[in-house]
RNA sequence: GUCCCUGUAGCUCAGCUGGAUAGAGCAACGGACUUCUAAUCCGUAGGUCGGGGGUUCGAAUCCCUCCGGGGACGCCA
């Protein structure tokens, strides 16, 4: 149920018709009806929705904008509409839309009857698949991933809400260079931490967590794996290690308040042989040659200046490869839309996955990749380096004990992903009462409280459908219902947008109505109808806080 | 050098699939609690939308160019 969608719907196919009319009647000539927009003006004094087809038409029609809205208003079958109030032409040729308030005072009845589903668009029958934050598992979750990860799942939330088929799923990068690395790095702490003279390589991961986890192999294996043959002993320690990871990774992501559908190995692709395949298909299609040694995938688009290596000269896949096999799995399994949230210096990588997956024979929009401005973390004014090797910086774990969850999901989604993100660390936790996300949850909290001061003094809200809204007439009641009215359409435009950060901005402009609304006028103790009125808004935009901030991922308190 | 993001109020940012008089929060100033939570509300002030061209009936929004900030250009992932 989308009223705003509905009702465009109603007036757009009203001007279509108005508009044929006037062409059968010889009153304007044109060869096909454009693609006029019904938009809501800013300005209230502009009506409820205004078009602007006649404007669009002008130059087809030959005739003045003006007089092309003139017909398009006598032609319109008003009367259709029980809530038209007036149509006006305005300005350069606008056609102005005036409502009566009786589709507002309907939308409490709709809100309260399907609750939780409140905000949900008509199912699609598409299946999409979102991957996001699969961070290296090779060190802790830092900003980048935190920013991901809220991303992520808040688009996640929001397509599920307009109408499709959503899974989450984790890449595992359990296979490549870094994993040797980080056997490199493992292994030597290991011996160290062991009473061996080693020297730690150059370019290891250099992460106290790494110690953490070799302590705790140690604490399993004590010192037994110095006498295995080299190459079991680092397997062992990687599996361990991987294991160990990937369930801090799990966890730390469900304190985020995430959780996915798959968590999918990169491992397994090289093992099933499918990385292999992949190759050899493009192979066989033309897509590969082979120069110095290694096997290249040629680049069909014209954005991409250079071919990429997909099996390098050593006869390793690149991890290009193993990216190109990973999608076509995702295809295969079915999704008919694949997104992908990385971070901003990934962006080279976009066309020649899109390049790939076209090579495979599946539609290049097939694959969207939301690109997300990477986080810089700053305390005060000095910029808090971001570095694995180092370790210095602070974990997403360490984040949420400091800051909690709701308010750290709702810093990192607030911003558009295009905008870089300065994550300052003493301000956010000094800011914690000015955080926007308590604005937001106080409103939700206080609705709960005049629910429970009717309850107290034997306040019941009636059975619904007796209940008279058109007694709601006040401004901020009004207001109230049209910011409501809007949610599902909200949904929908943040979905085909991918703009989490719209969710995030539409439940603070609701709570500030609401906030008005409650400074202004009283819900008990005024007249009973108006009472059981008031009530009913009340109960419906607590609804609509409440989904609003379980799709941010951001619980809504009864009491604060 | 090529490509991506970005430049809007003192600060942090919305608005960008073109629409009419460019918005919010913070900060500043002035007000509002004997009644449902003052973590709130109301008001005032604050702007060459980085500069310059162009397209259009109409540009913060689209195109070109210049300037500033960030990032990517590996047989790393």
């Amino acid at each position: 149920m989308n009223p705003i969608q509905h009702t465009k719907g109603l007036i757009s196919s009203k001007i279509t018709e108005a508009l044929e009319l006037a062409r059968k009647e010889g009153l304007i000539k044109y060869n096909s009806v454009p693609d006029f927009v019904i938009e809501v003006p800013r300005e209230k004094g502009h009506g409820d929705f205004a078009c602007n087809a006649a404007m669009i038409m002008a130059r087809e029609a030959k005739m003045a904008p003006r007089q092309i809205a003139e017909i398009i208003i006598k032609g319109m079958d008003i009367n259709e509409l029980e809530q038209l109030e007036k149509v006006e032409i305005a300005g350069p040729g606008f056609i102005n839309i005036f409502l009566n308030n009786k589709w507002l005072h309907k939308i409490p009845f709709i809100v309260e009857q399907i609750g939780d589903s409140f905000g949900y668009n008509e199912a699609r029958g598409c299946k999409v698949q979102v991957e996001f934050v699969s961070a290296n598992p090779t060190g802790n979750l830092h900003m980048g991933n935190a920013r991901g990860g809220a991303i992520g799942d808040t688009l996640a939330n929001i397509l599920k809400y307009a109408g499709y088929e959503v899974e989450r799923e984790f890449y595992i990068n359990d296979a490549g260079n870094q994993i040797e690395i980080f056997g490199d790095s493992l292994e030597a702490r290991y011996l160290q931490l062991t009473g061996h003279d080693v020297e730690f390589p150059e370019n290891g991961y250099a992460g106290q967590d790494l110690i953490q986890t070799v302590k705790n192999i140690i604490k399993q294996y004590g010192d037994t794996l110095c006498e295995l043959p080299k190459e079991k002993r680092r397997n062992l320690i990687i599996e361990h290690a991987l294991e160990e990871k990937v369930a801090y990774i799990k966890k730390t992501l469900l304190d985020f308040g995430i959780e996915y559908d798959v968590w999918y190995s990169e491992k397994t692709l090289h093992e099933s042989g499918v990385v292999q395949q992949v190759i050899d298909t493009l192979q066989e299609k033309g897509y590969i040659y082979e120069q110095e040694g290694a096997l290249w995938f040629k680049t069909s688009s014209s954005e991409e200046d250079k071919d990429n290596v997909v099996m390098r000269a050593n006869g390793l896949p690149t991890y290009f490869a193993a990216d190109i096999a990973y999608h076509q799995d995702k295809f295969q399994r079915g999704f008919d839309w694949v997104i992908n949230v990385w971070g901003a210096d990934h962006h080279g990588h976009v066309n020649r996955m899109k390049d790939a997956i076209e090579a495979l024979g599946y539609k290049r929009d097939m694959l969207d990749v939301l690109l997300m401005q990477l986080v810089r973390l700053y305390r005060g004014k000095d910029l808090v380096r971001m570095s694995k090797r180092t370790g210095t910086t602070i974990a997403l774990d360490e984040l949420i004990e400091e800051l909690g969850k709701d308010a750290a999901r709702f810093f990192f989604v607030m911003r558009s992903p295009d905008s870089q993100l300065d994550f300052d660390l003493r301000l956010a936790a000094e800011q914690s009462q000015d955080n926007p996300v308590y604005y937001i949850q106080y409103a939700h909290a206080r609705i709960c409280s005049i629910f429970r001061q009717a309850g107290a003094a034997g306040i019941k809200m009636p059975a619904v459908s007796s209940i008279d809204t058109s007694l709601l007439k006040e401004p901020e009641e009004l207001a109230l219902l049209r910011k409501i009215a809007d949610f599902p359409e909200e949904i929908r435009v943040s979905a085909q947008t991918l703009a989490p950060h719209r969710i995030a901005r539409y439940v603070l402009d609701l709570a500030g109505l609401f906030h008005s609304f409650y400074n202004r006028h009283r819900v008990i103790n005024v007249e009973a109808e108006l009472q059981d009125a008031r009530l009913l808004l009340m109960k419906v935009t607590r609804i609509t806080i409440k989904n609003a901030l379980s799709i941010l991922g951001v619980s809504a308190p009864e009491y604060m």
